[in-house]
DNA sequence: TCTATTTTTTAGTAAGGGCGAAATTTCAAC
DNA sequence: GTTGAAATTTCGCCCTTACTAAAAAATAGA
């Protein structure tokens, strides 16, 4: 049988699909310096807190997270480096989803979600050359080539400049399609040079301009985007 | 939280990743014409008789197959349509892979055996776009944009040419690795024009010249390769 | 401190996909 | 027509990933 020997050996990849989303966004959190405990990861995933207990004991067995008794789920060595893998193969995914094939922005998280898990390293290496060693995905966020937390630029939230202040976009929330398409029609985007007209704290907005144009956000939309610092 | 109603919504598909390979496999044989029988199904995809024989009744009962009593097992519209639409995501991935990754030709059918469960049908539009809507995949089999099966150009296997008799290379297997790396040494694919040299059926070799090169190989492996009739 | 609310855990259930072993059917060859 | 090999189907069992319900533990507010 021709097809029989042909039949492809499965990735080398000790996790599942699913096992790789834990490892994702616990590795997300742990980017940010945030904390993430259980509860939140099954609110994050869409799972009941059993499901998501039960799936982090399989990886603690796993030796891929450590469940510390202080409740905070944090990544082995081996975990992190799966995950910076998974993640790195989701940043350059989101370039040529982006680049190459000029998809809308904010549609390409949800497909970089599937891409993820389906690109070999060797893949993820041809689609890098080919992207010319991007550092960055397209919303920001810096692509990981080594396991080792990146360290991050001094970034500060837009809510935080004051008035009259100039600083230039660092990163927008990659998977908030909403804002994703506000941000798009308005092509605010890393790079963008933004300068705060004016900050109505008593009503709560931010007034921004750059270019020909001048918008009105609220302070709560501000603190989702990063600026230099 | 952001992430929460952000999580991506899974791509509508009735089917899991198995049961895609599953239709897949059976939409291969359909194709050319080959019956298919639970057996060998199960060789294939390398698991046992009795977890095909599962996987099938399920399949059945999902309306994707027809377990006639001739044991043959046929597509149902449902079935053809999904099948045919993978395997449209995975012959557009193999050309993607190829043209513009670079990738080795011996190597595209393993990695797009991945990428066809994880595009959407959105992408897989904007990859057919910039490819040029192409309608073969890197070893000439159709890539199916109706669900309806191809009329297939008559071809002929390449042992059954006869001496001094010229002919245009059609197809090769897509998924035979040893065999693809040592057409692709040689330069033969889809659109070479080859000339047969000699017929030693004594000996049960062909000799094949084309530009400026002329190698011998078996009849059995000449049998592999579809030339245009 | 003492409820009130999260959070974590345990228990029990289900479906998908997998296994080996054995029983049965089918089919071809003699 | 019988027999032997191949193919099918059933049976019992495993693991993963999900679920609900509910108990136990930890945290936070008043």
């Amino acid at each position: 049988m021709t097809h029989k020997e042909a039949h492809m050996p499965k990735i080398a990849r000790p996790t599942s699909v699913i096992g790789e989303d834990y490892l994702t966004t616990i590795f997300r959190f742990a980017e940010e310096g945030r904390p993430i405990i259980a509860a939140r990861l099954a609110e994050i995933l869409s799972v009941s807190p059993a499901t998501a207990f039960g799936m982090l004991k399989r990886m603690a067995r796993d030796k891929l997270v450590e469940l510390s008794r202080s409740k905070e789920i944090v990544l082995t060595s081996k975990g992190q480096q799966i995950a910076a893998g998974v993640i790195r193969r989701h940043r350059l995914s989101e370039r040529f989803l982006s680049e190459i094939l000029h998809l809308e922005w904010h549609k390409i998280y949800n497909e970089a979600h599937r891409f993820e898990h389906a690109i070999s390293p060797e893949v993820a290496d041809r689609l890098k050359a080919v992207l010319g060693n991007p550092t960055t995905c397209p919303h920001g966020y810096s692509i990981p080539y080594t396991s080792a937390p990146q360290s991050d630029v001094a970034t500060r939230p837009l809510n935080q400049l004051t008035e009259g202040e100039e600083s230039i976009v660092y990163r927008v929330p990659e998977d908030d399609t909403e804002l994703l398409m506000f941000l798009e029609a308005n092509d605010i985007k890393p790079g963008l040079l933004l300068k705060v007209t004016e900050v109505a704290s008593f009503k709560g907005t931010i007034t921004l301009s750059a270019k020909d144009w001048e918008i009105v956000i609220s302070t709560d939309t501000a603190a989702k985007i990063m600026m230099k610092a």
